[in-house]
DNA sequence: CCGGATCCCAGCGGATACTG
DNA sequence: CAGTATCCGCTGGGATCCGG
């Protein structure tokens, strides 16, 4: 029988991009199309900039989401779902509904 | 427009059950018909008893796993996956997919 | 408007030893 | 075999201030 690590857990990658504090939140909200860096924070209300910045790096890095900046003034940066991102959405939403079904009950 | 905070974001609940360290592995173990804590400790090489142990508690709490006792000497516990982990399951399952789709790319 | 840099502290989890 | 208890190092993330 295989033995799985922390390393090589067939669903680690998933776990590891939606772990962090708010990660899934921000997440979230990209896909409801609030695609603003100014909005995401308005939306997530006691979100510090540093944490926001954190994750929004680091799902550029991970490939789920895009960042384009508009040289007006004052400046403007959107991010919005890859390829990538758009395939990892379908999961959030039966994370949702699980959650939805099985809210407060241990049934 | 409605104003998500970490507390009620609607995935959270599932974001909560598999974020903590080693908790996916275990919840997949389980998934894959490895029952008994013994194996379970096996098949995960390098977990502590104080995780595996905390583990295994919060899921029970959670309602994903039912504990089972076999009065034998030496006892002998298992673990089965509820209904509601069940159902969890292929959301395990669509996360493991998504992760080989998109092992290592960036696409 | 969009972040980066720094400081700081709670709590997660590893190692180890002990019980029924 | 199947956990519990204790100690402790490390990291995640909040608050705050600064820069382009």
């Amino acid at each position: 029988m295989k033995t799985y690590t922390v390393d090589n857990c067939p669903i680690q990658p998933v776990v590891d991009i939606i772990s962090g504090k708010w990660t899934s939140l921000v997440l979230w909200e990209i896909s409801q199309k609030h695609n603003h860096y100014g909005e995401l924070k308005r939306q997530l209300g006691g979100i510090s900039t540093r944490t926001l910045a954190a994750r929004l790096k680091m799902l550029e890095k991970q490939g789920i989401v895009s960042r384009n900046v508009f040289p007006t003034t004052p400046p403007t940066v959107e991010y919005v779902l890859t390829k990538k991102g758009l395939d990892l959405a379908p999961i959030l939403y039966a994370m949702r509904d699980w959650s939805e079904k099985y809210d407060n009950t241990n049934l």
